[in-house]
DNA sequence: GGTATTTTTTGATATGGATCAAGGCCGCGT
DNA sequence: ACGCGGCCTTGATCCATATCAAAAAATACC
């Protein structure tokens, strides 16, 4: 079950963390770098954003947003990863996207959430209610800005994913999934080429990488031993992958004739 | 080519209309129904806004904007319907959404486009340069916080896309098309169930509808068939349908079990 | 540390949708 | 009216990926 703290645990780093670009900061808890809108902000501003929000940490497997329940908060992660989905009634789901510290999700366009939200490790974030996040735009027009980048972004990459699921072979979803990931991971800048041997950790299971990517398990595992067999990869370990190539994988990705 | 017209051209309602959400408004030229913003503002705001544009004129099939190119402009459609897109080096397309009167686009994430946009037919539009629309923003904030709920909602719609990219069967796909397809021509509101023997009017050709659900146009073709032939559709002409049972067709689109 | 359980990989087979190939329909120009 | 060319539909076949099945590896549990 979820703790709620109270909201004098509320530190500067960890509490307000709006954005989606890189700025580096480290979480208190665990060290890892975040990405943070803090530095727009005034320490007036931060109290202001603190005093809106509470602190909760979730277990494992907790679906903390569930799609058709009424939307009543907008979350901001501190820690932790999350896996955003859509289901069908028969059990096929599709992960929309996967959200790490500094991401915000919980901005519904309508009375209801759109998708649900379950946290794959521990994750600690902040909720707010959606009357509160009101007051916070009042006091701080500057955040709406920022969230209407940070959606922008959330588009592209939206779009990006459909072509993905729409149009591209199972090798070609792999290689382009695991670049983003580099990118993700900040192994190298969105557009860019990771350096060759690059590791990249996945803290997902083949479960969730089939369900984002649209293929079955099998096919999945199929696809990452065919790259490893052509030498464009390594695979250590189930959570390890080591880009060898990173240049001829972006070649599939793309479908570069 | 484009045809450039002179900013004094500009008259309300056409001229500023950057919702999602319908609220009747007529098209001075065709009389169509628009959404609008323009309720929330004042006729100096509009006035300012119109001083910051440009109006165009564009034929059917022309690509405005290019995918990789330099992200210079912000558009407002008036008129007629654009085609989003991403395209493969190979020629495999992916339309990620269609754009009608009322709607926006061209507010790109980063500094170059994410996606193509090509004229369906003959659209007139207003566009904004980069440097306006910040200038814009600054006079309007109101524009942000709506711009911010229309990003929002685009967003609801590129996960319900994943979901039917990655998820659904051809004539899952086909269905849900079908209901949201009547969700856009507000034959009913979206989560609602259009009437039996709605109309249905589409101004798009097979290979549009196949490269929007990723299909091919002989699949697409053959769902619709097979609909027709289960009795759930009529087809009385290539760019009409009819939903002869919509509750049925709702529980193809959503798997219902 | 060893055994049970889950996850991943690999293999064999099946199938939904793609591809290849006609044929039909419709609008357009003459 | 006629013929042409561009969509669209339908049929036949193929193939990439799903499904079914089992072994191997990783993880959890006692």
């Amino acid at each position: 079950m979820a703790i709620l703290h109270e909201l004098s645990e509320f530190r500067r780093p960890v509490a307000i963390n709006l954005a989606n670009r890189p700025t580096p900061a480290n979480c208190e808890d665990c060290g890892a770098r975040q990405n943070g809108l803090c530095e727009a902000l005034t320490e007036d501003e931060l109290a202001f954003l603190a005093r809106s929000a509470q602190r909760i940490t979730l277990a494992p497997g907790t679906v903390f947003v569930e799609e058709g329940e009424k939307a009543a908060y907008f979350y901001n992660i501190n820690h932790g990863n999350v896996r955003l989905f859509k289901s069908l009634p028969d059990g096929r789901r599709q992960i929309t996207g996967f959200s790490g510290p500094g991401h915000f999700l919980g901005l519904a366009a309508g009375e209801n959430n759109a998708f649900s939200a379950e946290a794959m490790d521990g994750v600690k974030l902040c909720r707010f209610s959606r009357a509160s996040l009101m007051a916070v735009f009042e006091e701080l027009p500057v955040l709406e800005r920022k969230l209407l980048g940070v959606a922008m972004h959330e588009l592209v990459l939206a779009q990006q994913q459909m072509l993905l699921l729409g149009r591209k072979t199972a090798i070609e979803r792999i290689a382009s999934f695991l670049l983003s990931w580099a990118v993700r991971l900040e192994i190298c800048p969105a557009g860019g080429l990771p350096a060759a041997n690059s590791v990249l950790k996945l803290p997902l299971s083949r479960t969730d990488l089939a369900d984002y990517l649209g293929l079955t398990i099998e096919t999945v595992s199929r696809s990452l031993s065919q790259l490893k067999r052509d030498g464009m990869i390594d695979i250590p370990n189930i959570h390890e992958i080591i880009l060898l190539r990173p240049r001829t994988l972006s070649e599939i990705a793309e479908a570069a004739v």
